[in-house]
DNA sequence: CGGAACATGTAAATAGTTACATGATTAC
DNA sequence: GTAATCATGTAACTATTTACATGTTCCG
């Protein structure tokens, strides 16, 4: 019976999973070209969408804006941004700080913002899995009553309310009016929807 | 913010936080030898812990016991096993299935075990970003009324309900009763917890 | 006898992390 | 003047994915 539906879901999926893998070019003499799904590139290109920054501006939105839902050092975004300036999605501009601290703010070209459009409208269909160590450590304490079930699950609550009251002082700086909630409604979308799972988090851990 | 909260947890966590990382080698002929996290390696073990068993058959667990919550590819998972076998921590034992197809059935030593144990024990203090491609277009279409948004909703809710189903279907299927769950709580927990997040997200897109 | 599942590996690439490195500016 | 932050990069590694490769067994 799980079988069944697991099928069924396989063949849901089936279409869009496999999507637009390049195929692998055998033989002749180029080294096959293949590749992980590169999600870095659009995202940084959603960002630089919003406004034109630098590879500082990115890195921090990495922590504050979007840090919820994906992560980037920028010793991986400072590669890319030259990697797609190369390839003519973005481009930059070269500017000064104070006296002499260089920097480049990037920009989307036409090619890019299309590239970016095309992201945005083409179907996400993948249920990445979340990674949580926690988790999977509960899952291998087999037997209900451990002792160190109390001790695990107070860590977490501690941790998790940490991060539940950031979300909220966030939210109540960064959107006082529904003024504000129209001019960034992305944004405000994120943010309400990372307050909602980590309020489920926290309720399903201490029920426990 | 994410990293705002974890320099919180560091003077919490302080003594752990850093803990099994090696010093680089600096100078001399000698390369560098640093490392990220090698989470697999202890999922591996806590998955032997419950019962010896195949690299086929750990493979199978990443896609129905704990694909939730991690996953892995056999390409990832058989290298891993021979290296664990030579760092002692787990042993083999060769099989026959049929008249000839080979197998080989891991299992923990004491060495495993104990590493295993002391995964266990040591705090989770990190948060890991929840990488959700959908979230991130969402965010990236600043206008709270583009045209795309329906669309992308009702594929998300298509998406989510399937995967609620599934996972409904198979707590009741595994824990058919209270013993059940006595037998494997661990399981149970994550089953639980992987339905109530997706029965959030489902009434969150149904909310917009 | 044919296709799905069992079973194990390697090859080749990309993705992502941690550390190394350097220098300028701002705010106290 | 000093510490935090601004700003940009590279080096060296580990993690993860996709594809290549091969053979067996079970079930209908």
């Amino acid at each position: 019976m799980v079988s069944e539906v697991k099928a069924q879901l396989e063949l849901f999926f089936k279409n869009w999973f496999n999507k637009d893998r390049k195929p692998r070019q055998t033989g002749q003499k180029g080294l096959s070209i293949i590749g992980q799904r590169n999600r870095l590139q659009y995202i940084i290109l959603g960002l630089l969408n919003q406004r034109s920054q630098t590879g500082y501006d990115l890195t921090k939105a990495f922590d504050h804006e979007i840090g919820e839902f994906w992560q980037a050092q920028h010793s991986q975004i400072y590669p890319m941004l030259k990697r797609m300036e190369t390839d003519g999605e973005i481009t930059h501009q070269d500017a000064v700080t104070g006296e002499k601290l260089a920097k480049k703010v990037y920009q989307l070209t036409h090619k890019g913002r299309q590239k970016l459009e095309a992201w945005i409208s083409e179907p996400s269909p993948e249920l990445t899995a979340t990674k949580d160590e926690f988790i999977l450590k509960l899952y291998f304490i087999r037997s209900a009553d451990d002792p160190r079930i109390p001790a695990m699950i107070h860590e977490q609550v501690t941790l998790h309310q940490a991060q539940l009251d950031h979300l909220h002082l966030r939210m109540a700086t960064v959107f006082p009016d529904q003024a504000a909630i129209d001019a960034a409604y992305g944004h405000y979308l994120i943010l309400e929807h990372a307050i909602e799972r980590e309020t489920q988090y926290l309720a399903w851990l201490n029920r426990h």
